[in-house]
DNA sequence: GTAAATTAATTAACATGTCAAGTATTGCAA
DNA sequence: TTGCAATACTTGACATGTTAATTAATTTAC
């Protein structure tokens, strides 16, 4: 009596809690859930708190290494940072050295937005240490940044 | 000679490398590159295949439970299924016992789709695993899969 | 130096994400 | 039993993601 699954020679899938693209988007979104709640009151859409948090770290820089940094394609960039730029958040300059470039930084409606969100931010980040464990924490940060730098 | 900075009681943000969100995203930027050339070959997006393998794995599966753990909102969720049922890639079958819901299974050419691409998936986790370190790489996987059961 | 290749950014077209509102069904409480 | 809240989607409108094509400027190769 074999069972016909005896010969299937298929190669079975991790299970999707083991799958680590899977792993890395569901771990996302349990962190974000309080960091949406936060942006939304200030009608902040993630994907330009990345930009604003990036561009205020490295200071004036070009739109590539900004995509780069804050996970979006030039595309999408293009038209956040139009809006962005529209709405005072941001200043865009272009680049005497490279004029196909123009160069990004923070301006003062941006810089507020990010001072106002940052006690806040803070707290989440805090609670989160709390029930997950510092130790625990760093060493996910460190394993993540590792991972970062892999080339597949 | 006072820099004005030295009243400066604004708290800063963490770095982005050390922002959870940030390096989670970033991470599985890294990860996602050899799948996204991957399913380009089969014309199926990263969204579909999250489906296709939350489906395979759970079997018949109403939507709401599939869009928790594919990580997407109902309302991508109804346009991916359409889409998908379309192609026959998934079957979708009226639930007798509650008829607000309907139940989606695999369907043969998703089946088929899945086992195309099982070989290539497990290959590219396996470069992963020798460059990362498989301890490490387990390590990683038990701290995400922690990180979602938290309560925040 | 000049043509060809490369880079930075933009645009267009369509897929997917997101919020708000709507429909049908079910569960619950008075 | 009735009516009201909750659930499971669905739809519409607009934001963002994604690919391919385009433009302008720069770099490279000859």
């Amino acid at each position: 009596m074999a069972k016909p699954d005896q010969y299937q020679l298929a190669v079975p899938l991790r299970p999707t809690t083991r799958s680590l693209p899977i792993a890395l988007l569901r771990a996302r979104e349990t962190v974000m859930e309080p960091i949406r709640d936060m942006l939304a009151k200030s009608q902040i859409s993630e994907q330009k708190w990345r930009i604003l948090r990036v561009v205020d770290e490295r200071g004036p820089v070009e739109q590539t290494a900004i995509a780069k940094d804050a996970c979006l394609l030039l595309p999408s960039l293009t038209r956040l940072i139009a809006a962005m730029e529209q709405d005072q958040l941001i200043h865009r300059s272009p680049d005497p050295k490279d004029k196909r470039r123009s160069m990004v930084r923070i301006a003062d409606k941006g810089r507020a937005l990010i001072d106002t969100h940052a006690p806040e931010s803070q707290d989440i980040f805090t609670r989160l240490e709390d029930q997950f464990g510092h130790k625990d924490l760093e060493h996910l940060l460190d394993l993540l940044e590792k991972l970062q730098d892999v080339k597949l």
